[in-house]
DNA sequence: ACCTGAACACCGTTCAAGT
DNA sequence: ACCTGAACACCGTTCAAGT
């Protein structure tokens, strides 16, 4: 009985002592609850019962909190360690899990389009696409430009169709995309007249596979150039 | 006669008539004087001496606000008329074109990475591109499709350099990717070791060359895909 | 119609002070 | 050291009311 004659403990979420990764992992359930943009440091103080100052004690930054839910939502990429198949297509595998990803959480995604990435399960990736170009027998420095590129396709497209279906407003804005094409006249812009909804279908899954060996074969194909002064 | 007898019109800066144009061009102007950060509603407001409510009869939210400011800056753009040279030289300078005006004002830029642009300006440039893959010989399809991450590897990359030299974070931003990088065991993470900084030296210009390149010499050479269901 | 004051419901970040 | 209340200096957007 009176297992709680001792009422002190453990009161019904018993707050638990802020530590970084408690701060990621509640921020990351928020986000999954009510959207990043509701994920603000007096929003996660509430939800860890303290006030935004102490928040600073562990995370530098709005920017630099929003980078460390994206990594940890990273974790769950499949890297596809030791999946059987051709490389391109155990390539296109990672690229499409990181893509599905991000596309679960478009606003989040935005994060990775603007802030350069360095966490653990980021290089976690990149160190898989790189094995992935190696095995295809790209050269180097060929593969260290490329890998770049190939996540930078891979978020911005999660980005356009994950936010697509988001909030309502992103419907209406592709929308007004549409209509700004169909009122060009085709004596003044021939090209994209000529073109129609073609220039504007979004990137579905046999487009966004064509932006990818467009890359590859590109990259496979193209010598890099020497080495210039950098810094 | 006697029209200017009454001394009400004209205060010193002769408080203009609210329009579109007028606001999104003051916004330009604060931009330039103080980086979009500062360009809020209720700061623009202060600037055309009304209240913020005011602006919502001409701009439908902040965000759109942004995409006007942009697309204004997009009619800096040299689209290279009537240049002569070669077509893969001209699309070069063209898209250089559209980085360097993107480049002074990185922040904004972010808008173009995560904003679906559809202003006058910006299809003049997607129009230009077009016209020079089709005197290249790219194959219409390929084009619609190529045109999109021609784009968004010129905005992405103006984005990286331009926001280095803005923000003084933004130099450690980098240096936390390089400390990261060098912390990483040759064990766990062999190809990005072997790598070392020629993964991380950003986007110099025979960088970014390079991977218009490899982006012109895949599209080309790849064959798109049937077309899909989509929508 | 166009414009606005005022209000609603929030923000990020810092700092002096506490434990 | 770690944590915090309070303050500073802001935000976007809506709405009822005015002209």
């Amino acid at each position: 009985m009176d297992r709680n004659s001792t009422p002190s403990r453990r009161e019904r979420p018993a707050k638990p002592a802020l530590t970084r990764a408690g701060i990621v992992a509640t921020a990351v359930d928020v986000m999954r609850a009510e959207g990043v943009e509701r994920v603000t440091m007096r929003r996660l103080a509430k939800e860890l019962d303290t006030g935004p100052a102490s928040l600073y004690v562990y995370v530098k930054d709005t920017e630099e909190l929003h980078a460390a839910m994206l990594d940890e939502l990273l974790a769950e990429v499949d890297l596809g360690d030791g999946g059987a198949g051709e490389w391109r297509d155990r390539l296109w595998a990672v690229l499409g899990s990181y893509r599905s990803v991000l596309f679960a959480q478009p606003s989040l995604a935005r994060v990775a389009l603007v802030t350069r990435l360095s966490g653990p399960h980021y290089l976690a990736v990149v160190e898989a696409v790189l094995a992935l170009l190696d095995e295809g027998g790209m050269p180097p420095g060929q593969a260290a430009w490329a890998v770049d590129v190939l996540l930078l396709i891979a978020t911005a497209t999660a980005v356009e169709t994950g936010g697509r279906q988001e909030k309502p407003g992103a419907e209406r804005e592709h929308d007004v995309l549409v209509e700004s094409l169909a009122g060009l006249s085709a004596e003044t812009h021939p090209y994209i007249a000529a073109l129609g909804p073609d220039l504007v279908s979004g990137p579905g899954p046999s487009r966004v596979r064509w932006a990818f060996d467009v890359l590859l074969n590109g990259a496979l194909s193209t010598a890099r150039p020497p080495i210039e002064e950098h810094r």
